[in-house]
DNA sequence: GCCGTTTTCGGCCCGACTGTTTTCAGTCG
């Protein structure tokens, strides 16, 4: 096995971008782009998909694809990949991140300009080389400098999840080494950041730390030690990320991990208690006069300063000393949420069933799933048709049969149109158990217009959920303006809770907003947005974001129980 | 390249916005 799902699906992306780029059939780029995501989507192993035959029967998946995946798992190579490489310049694949640029202006500047790589093409933008090509003008660009722009700050960070699996990847690495005693990921990855600039490891060791630093420039995957000091490494793993790896002994763990997990805010807040205590936090250390003080844990560091253990989710200097000096309310956990909302099926952009997608959720211990394809103005997501509908219900009401105590409810992801209006008549949306309401086009609108918009679709009554509110794509596309505030107030004012969409694309709503949206009495929905049963491991990521915004299992729709959760959305349509 | 209650060839996602033009190509969701 020499390639995992992702890296799979990453190499029938980079097949497919490819292919646009040379001019290929566009229906056979698809086919790619949809393999995929498929691929991606896969529930379980790709090995074990590909040994039992569920790859070569899934849609979309055919002979000739099959047998590339078959080839980039076997041997991580394919021949049809390696001879695109051959034809295509890696800067052209890398140009089509850049927001305004698609593959007939790319191809343009590349035969026009002999441009392939994105400090070339910077370059001709700004030299005025570029608006001379027919069909560029001053505008655009513009708009590809700062789009430019735009990816190269999104390239110094890395989505959570990304961060996380390289993460792993070094921890599995150091843990091999000899006289290491634990491994642990600090920082931002810990403190379950949407985005991420910084790896953190922390190592605990029983040999000095150059020992470790030594052992550590043998480890397969890491490519160089940029920089270290007595306890700090800087290395580079292969695919070009850094971590910066802190080795410390057991008798100092507690100080050493709170230092590398904390913000510099919340290390700000926790050096002011220790002075406060007669106590001094530093050099990765706690001390007592000149007396080092042991701190083999976190809880015991934390009690030195008479604070209960802070959940470092919400270590981030923003006064939680101070909040939970008495003690730190139960946040909501995983096991709490027994709903598993917004999920896409074949009817609109899903790759499975619902049926398929109940049976993941029972055996990941739900007890509901909300069905909420995209609804019919969502063309480019396969929106289902008002006459396609019954043919769903009819489907889900089927599988209820089957599913015993396990309950499917019939729901949509109604598009909120550029006037606020919903995308179906009022005796459509009547018939769903509950509608999540989200906006998927005319993100150009003003702050009070789309503001407008979104109040109006919280009017109606048939909405229970408004979906991905700011409609950020991290890293990739900033939220449209909105008065939040606003929101909130209407939103508490006739029961419409608020999603925090748990797709590690989107996180949104943002956590730093719902502290204020739970003053302000608004009930919060942790949304999958599954597109497949792999999609179900968002939900982790989804109550990460409820739990650094310091949410209880009340604060969240999706913890009651599938009659408390339909009488939520009940209730508002008889206000 | 994939698919089939339109079934082995011919169709596959389309409407709207943006910036460029001066009637439309390219991009996006």
């Amino acid at each position: 096995m020499r390639a995992d799902k992702a890296a799979v699906a990453q190499a029938l992306d980079q097949i497919a971008s490819m292919m646009q780029l040379v001019g290929e059939n566009p229906f056979r780029v698809r086919a790619f782009q949809t393999a995929a995501r498929t691929v991606s989507g896969l529930h379980g192993e790709l090995t074990a998909a590909l040994s039992d035959g569920t790859l070569a029967s899934t849609r979309g998946i055919g002979p000739a694809i099959l047998k590339i995946v078959n080839d980039l798992a076997e041997t991580g190579r394919s021949a049809v990949l390696d001879d695109l490489r051959g034809q295509v310049a890696p800067g052209l694949v890398e140009m089509l991140a850049i927001s305004g640029l698609g593959i007939a202006k790319i191809r343009q500047i590349h035969d026009r300009l002999d441009i392939d790589s994105i400090p070339e093409l910077e370059a001709a933008a700004k030299s005025g080389r570029l608006a001379e090509l027919p069909g560029f003008g001053p505008k655009t660009c513009e708009n590809i400098l700062k789009g430019i722009a735009y990816l190269r700050r999104a390239s110094e960070y890395r989505l959570c999840h990304h961060a996380r699996d390289e993460a792993d990847r070094i921890i599995e690495a150091l843990r091999a080494v000899s006289g290491v005693v634990d491994v642990m990921a600090a920082g931002e990855v810990r403190r379950w950041m949407e985005v991420v600039r910084e790896l953190v490891i922390v190592v605990v060791a029983e040999v000095p730390p150059s020992d470790v630093f030594v052992a550590l420039g043998a480890v397969p995957g890491i490519s160089e030690i940029a920089e270290h000091d007595e306890r700090v490494a800087t290395v580079r793993v292969a695919g070009g990320a850094t971590a910066r790896v802190i080795v410390t002994t057991a008798a100092n763990v507690g100080v050493v991990l709170i230092q590398a997990t904390g913000s510099e805010g919340h290390i700000a807040e926790l050096v002011t208690l220790a002075d406060i205590h007669g106590l001094t936090l530093r050099g990765g250390a706690l001390w007592r006069g000149s007396a080092f003080v042991p701190t083999p844990d976190e809880p015991t560091v934390y009690q030195q300063l008479h604070l209960p253990c802070i959940p470092p989710e919400l270590r981030e200097g923003n006064g939680e000393t101070k909040r939970y000096a008495e003690g730190v309310p139960p946040l909501v956990g995983g096991a709490d949420v027994v709903g598993l909302l917004h999920c896409h099926t074949r009817y609109s952009d899903g790759t499975t069933t619902a049926e398929e997608l109940a049976l993941a959720c029972r055996d990941a211990n739900y007890r509901y799933l909300g069905i909420t394809d995209h609804s019919q103005s969502a063309a480019y997501a396969g929106g289902i048709r008002v006459e396609d509908l019954p043919r769903q219900w009819d489907e889900i009401d089927d599988a209820n049969t089957r599913l015993g105590t396990f309950r499917i409810l019939k729901g949509i992801e109604a598009d909120i149109l550029p006037d606020g209006r919903l995308d179906y008549e009022e005796d459509v949306l009547a018939r769903f158990d509950f509608v999540i309401a989200s906006v998927h086009s005319r993100f150009g609108l003003d702050r009070d217009g789309m503001t407008a918009r979104v109040l109006a679709a919280l009017d109606s009554p048939y909405v229970t959920i408004l979906g991905h509110p700011s409609g950020r794509l991290l890293l990739s596309r900033d939220p449209y303006p909105l008065d939040f505030e606003a929101i909130f107030v209407r939103a508490a004012e006739v029961g419409v809770a608020i999603e925090i969409n748990a797709d590690p694309h989107r996180l949104d709503l943002d956590w730093r907003l719902l502290g204020q949206a739970r003053e302000m009495g608004v009930m919060i929905s942790i949304g999958a947005d599954a597109h497949s049963p792999a999609g179900l491991a968002h939900m982790e990521y989804g109550v990460a974001m409820a739990r650094k915004g310091g949410l209880g299992s009340a604060d969240i729709l999706n913890t009651r129980s599938v009659d408390g959760f339909l009488e939520f959305a009940r209730s508002r349509r008889h206000r």
